[in-house]
DNA sequence: GTCTATACTTCGATAGAC
DNA sequence: GTCTATCGAAGTATAGAC
């Protein structure tokens, strides 16, 4: 019973231009400033070209988290196959756009059921992989898995890296040298000093 | 220099009644759902008394933000004062609606420079209590305050806890049961098993 | 002091032109 | 296949009536 309506090519230039643009006001501004007119002119096209793309503004929105989470999840799951997981999957989880565009989602899949099936999903996926990793890894370090389960520590360096990101932009900064700090040692204490580089890409958070 | 227009009182009834009001449409359907219509809607008023009570939408916002910051920063003192001041608040950060409602505001925040300079503010006041409240009981506690300061554990605890409610809100899970297990056991270690009640009334976190 | 009538802006969406 | 003209609903805000 889908609406007659006709929509355009799923690989046409300007859905990306629109996609993209969108992505950007989201950053930018908030999820309540992507509007058909704002999307539009941060695209350089007409407002109704967007209603031509994309079914509805939901539409598009859900459209800009698939395609960035689907980024991310392939970039964290190359980080896991580097020489210090951890140490990537920390600076992976530490990009401040990663960190608020994903907010920006929960906050959207909050009162928007299709984005938050949407948001769980990956987040369960995202979550799955790291604790997989800390398996392996904490699996030869000198940490009690009894008292530090995998499944704890992705979930406390999950939610250190998102709140302490998300008070830096709000010019917060209590605790926070001694919260990273204390991750920096710990992560050294697991993996050793960090190298140079374990990947030749900037990663970014999703 | 201000508009010339006229303001109601801040005693009114009815301006409590449209705080209430938007406070609760926030919980319901995100700050973006605060218009003056819907708020106006449920409150039971009309949509020109919130423009009559409020100067703009954003000040109404801010002082929805204020009531609640000021009345959470309060209890948060009480507790510090209760015989497990550390229960007391994990149970007071770990309260749904508190948590959901300040991460509204966060959200808010990242584009709002008025809200942004008012959650700044509070967060750093709720965050010296904690780290207050910390320093005091680790002090007696089987705790190394080189591996683990206050102000490290103060992030830790309130990111744990936002984090983990704000992924139950999605119905993701991964390594919750494992996480708040951990903080579980650490409290009880500090300061052993949980009495029934420190304070009469239910927390609500800020 | 309290509320309403009303102006004006911006929104999402679609039918139909190229 | 791509884009535009246009509509009706919803948004903020103010001047002025009670």
């Amino acid at each position: 019973m889908a609406s007659p309506r006709r929509i355009g090519a799923p690989d046409a230039k300007n859905r990306t231009v629109l996609l993209d643009a969108a992505e950007q006001l989201i950053l930018d501004q908030g999820y309540a400033a992507v509007t058909s007119r704002k999307v539009a002119e941060y695209a350089g096209l007409k407002p109704q070209l967007v209603h031509y793309y994309f079914r509805s503004m939901d539409e598009l929105l859900l459209e800009v988290f698939r395609r960035r989470a689907e980024h991310g999840l392939e970039l964290q799951q190359q980080l896991m196959r580097t020489r210090q997981p951890l140490h990537a999957l920390w600076e992976f989880s530490t990009d401040p756009a990663g960190a608020r565009i994903t907010m920006e989602f929960i906050a959207l899949a909050n009162h928007n059921p299709a984005i938050r099936a949407e948001v769980a999903l990956y987040a369960e996926r995202f979550r799955d992989i790291q604790i997989e990793t800390l398996e392996k890894v904490l699996g030869t370090a000198d940490i009690d898995p009894g008292r530090f389960p995998p499944g704890a520590l992705a979930v406390l360096m999950t939610s250190v890296s998102r709140v302490v990101i998300l008070e830096q932009a709000l010019g917060v900064s209590g605790g926070h040298a001694e919260a990273l700090e204390l991750v920096r040692r710990e992560l050294e204490r697991v993996e050793g000093a960090p190298a140079q580089n374990d990947t030749s890409d900037t990663p970014q958070a999703t």
